[in-house]
DNA sequence: GAACCCATCATTTTT
DNA sequence: TGATGGGTTC
């Protein structure tokens, strides 16, 4: 096998019987992973066929699939490279019959399982502050993941009131679902092991199937998941699963470190294999992750090593502020540029969502272009939400979680009075909410509303017909102009409403798209693709921007030059993991902490703020207790200490050449400015190649400063700095290739 | 039915 | 700080 090393040779070549491989961060998981499906089908002869492949996202699914198809060549359609959740559709949409349903099924996102949630709450009389939404979603979730049913839940519950409501929520949520023709994301996992348990013989055919399975980040799977690969991997006990203990950070959504770490216990004859030797960062980032990763108790004995060279040291900046912190991160980005680094070779990585702001607002000022990772997904949007819930009730009419999202969207008179009605009156007849609509006729004391009733039941009877002979694209286009959807957007003329029109065209293409490459496209299918699959807006290629995201975002990736800020007691390790009782929380968060520092290959920035808001309230934060994990050898520290056991704020804001503090954009304004930083629709299209066709003494135009005169040019790395004096901003210095000067 | 005001609340996220 | 949701008023 050529290019790998020993312990990966050995891991590919290990195919019989389970297998646990210990892949350290940077170790070549994903090759060893794909080189060991093609050794299964050359070497060892095994039909592609019987070959299981699973992630957890569809992104890794994607790059695997990319991977084996590459490498494998002929046969390579035939693996199944899946996710946990996509694989359960597939089974359950041939055999969900068998356990009573139909194979039909709707499956409900995150935002109908709030709906529903909150229809029962309403229906049980509940109050949502004494059962916030959030935290019966994840106690029902919970609950399926060790496969307690309602009544379980409830005996479980004895004595505890607050519980035996719960359990009650729980009981009427499940109903509901079931009555819509609809399953949740842990149902699709519970109900295909329901299913395994109650029909061996659907197990045995997928286990007779699946000889050879492989399971990817393993580290991240709950127990229902568990229990799910165990049954398919009983038969012929070909278990392969790859992960590192040491980068289980998402416990808080069920994952269970332990079926990792007892996976020996689980499987006494299982071959261990660890990949130790790292191929991604230099030895000092290396061991500075190692050093911090030792101070936890619970974890596989190992020891990443590297023969990279030494590189430069870890650096931890204190600044005054937050604002400080941005600021300073800014310069540094200059100083790399200068040196000829394009800021695709580095990412921001911090602990919460809401720190990204101050760091946005800097890059605007500076004209750093970055783009945000995470944040609010193209299909949670209102307006996409809204055509998903048209195409939902057309495919499955007894959603009424859907059916009650569109039916007064855009308003048609339905209001939350007649909804009502109808709803008890459905509850009451055992009716479906569209039953109730088609026939409205026979509700009590409807009113004026009967006849807008009629109309609504009209469109979609109308939509259902286009439904059945037409074109997915074309039944879009007639639900966007026969509901009056796309007119009342373009009626109301703003910036807002323009974006959601966008976006709505962007779903247009999407479902084109879908329509062009899908085998034989359906409308069920269609919905299960775009539940299924987050849009992950895909970073576009050849812009030159810094990234931006969470640190659990960043898992996964790898970038030359990482900055981790806010390295702050409370922030990170964050509050909530200090104050658990959990007293795993502390070592998730130092986990999360390795996962890091092991994205930087060349280079690792460290910062800290003296002085920070956090939600509204100033606080004084010490420096995190990770920063003294680290080898003092390994690390530089900027500036002096301080009392405690930090290093106090002395780099201050210092106006540096290049910097322009203008007062802060205000409200709406900045909030299009931000979309089009982030969304990139203002630098779609432009050359990325900067033409620089002025020099001194030119008269150049600013899309800001207006005009000016350039005064001096230096080279600095692989751009230009360029001074100019503008006739009103004053003079400035920026970036030939950021600036986008124009000669006049 | 929309516009406004006030209270409340705050990790991490994919399917 | 700022987003969100509920309640009130016009």
């Amino acid at each position: 096998m050529a290019g790998l090393n020993p312990k990966q040779e050995e891991a590919c070549s290990y195919t019989e019987g389970p297998l646990l491989i210990l892949a350290g961060a940077g170790s070549g998981k994903t090759r060893v992973i794909t080189h060991r499906i093609a050794y299964l089908i050359s070497e060892k002869e095994v039909n592609p066929y019987n070959i299981l492949a699973i992630t957890f996202t569809n992104k890794a699914a994607g790059e695997m699939r990319e991977r084996v198809d590459s490498i494998v060549g002929f046969g390579a359609e035939s693996i199944w490279v899946s996710t946990f959740h996509s694989m359960c559709v597939r089974i359950l949409r041939r055999f969900y019959d068998r356990l009573g349903g139909k194979n039909s099924f709707t499956i409900y996102d995150a935002d109908d399982q709030k709906a529903a949630v909150k229809e029962v709450l309403r229906l049980l009389s509940f109050d949502e502050k004494q059962y916030p939404i959030r935290a019966m979603i994840a106690a029902i979730s919970k609950a399926k993941e060790s496969f307690l049913s309602p009544d379980e839940y409830d005996r479980q519950a004895a004595g505890n009131y607050r519980d035996q409501n719960i359990a009650k929520i729980y009981r009427e949520y499940q109903k509901r679902l079931r009555s819509n023709n609809a399953l949740d994301f842990d149902d699709l996992i519970c109900r295909t092991i329901d299913l395994f348990m109650q029909h061996p013989d659907v197990l045995e055919l997928y286990q007779e199937r699946f000889r050879y399975i492989m399971v990817d980040e393993y580290q991240d799977t709950n127990h229902a998941q568990f229990v799910l690969v165990k049954m398919l991997a009983a038969k012929y006990r070909n278990l392969c699963v790859v992960g590192d203990d040491d980068q289980s950070i998402y416990k808080f959504r069920g994952a269970n470190i332990y079926n990792i770490l007892n996976f020996e216990e689980e499987y006494p004859d299982a071959k261990v294999v660890k990949l130790e030797q790292n191929y991604r960062s230099t030895s000092n980032i290396l061991n500075a992750a190692n050093g911090v990763i030792a101070n936890n108790e619970g974890r596989k004995d190992k020891s990443l090593w590297t023969e990279n060279p030494e590189g430069e040291k870890v650096l931890f900046t204190r600044y005054e502020d937050d604002r400080g912190e941005a600021v300073g991160v800014c310069k540094r980005i200059f100083e790399l540029m200068k040196e000829g680094r394009g800021l695709s070779e580095m990412a921001v990585l911090y602990r919460t969502n809401a720190q990204s702001r101050v760091l946005e607002e800097q890059m605007i000022r500076e004209d750093i272009p970055y783009q945000l990772v995470g944040g609010t997904n193209f299909y949670a949007r209102k307006e996409i939400r809204d055509m998903v819930g048209y195409l939902k009730c057309i495919a499955n009419p007894a959603d009424d979680i859907s059916l009650s999202r569109i039916i007064n969207v855009p308003r048609r008179g339905i209001g939350d009075t007649t909804v009502t009605k109808m709803r008890d009156f459905a509850a009451e007849q055992g009716m479906s909410l569209y039953d109730v609509v088609v026939d409205a006729g026979v509700v009590p004391g409807l009113g004026r509303a009967a006849s807008k009733l009629e109309a609504f039941a009209e469109l979609m009877q109308g939509f259902r017909r286009v439904a059945e002979d037409g074109a997915l694209s074309v039944l879009y286009a007639d639900i966007l102009q026969k509901t009056g959807y796309r007119e009342e957007l373009e009626k109301e003329n703003t910036d807002e409403a323009r974006s959601r029109l966008e976006n709505l065209r962007e779903l247009s293409n999407k479902i084109s798209d879908y329509e062009l490459h899908a085998e034989q496209p359906s409308l069920t299918e269609l919905l299960e693709e775009i539940s299924l699959v987050a849009d992950t807006e895909e970073r576009e290629d050849g812009s030159e921007r810094i990234t931006m995201m969470t640190l659990h975002s960043a898992k996964g990736l790898e970038f030359p030059y990482v900055f981790m800020v806010g390295m702050e007691e409370r922030l990170f390790p964050s509050g909530m993991s200090l104050d658990s009782d959990d007293p795993d929380a502390e070592e998730e968060e130092r986990r999360l902490c390795y996962v890091g520092i092991t994205r930087a290959k060349e280079q690792l920035f460290l910062s800290a703020a003296s002085r920070r808001m956090v939600n509204g309230n100033i606080t004084y934060p010490e420096v995190s207790r990770f920063i003294g994990e680290i080898p003092e050898n390994l690390i530089r520290m900027e500036g002096k200490k301080d009392s405690n056991r930090g290093y106090s704020g002395e780099r201050y804001y210092d106006e540096w050449q290049g910097s322009t503090f203008r007062p802060k954009p205000s409200g709406a304004g900045r909030k299009s400015y931000l979309r089009t930083q982030a969304g990139g629709s203002l630098q779609k299209g432009m050359p990325q190649q900067t033409i620089i066709d002025y020099t001194v003494g030119d008269t150049v135009k600013h899309i800001k400063f207006g005009r000016g005169v350039v005064t001096e040019m230096t080279k600095g790395g692989s751009d230009y700095e360029v001074t100019v004096r503008f006739d009103t901003a004053g003079e400035k210095r920026m970036f030939a290739s950021l600036a986008k000067l124009r000669k006049v």
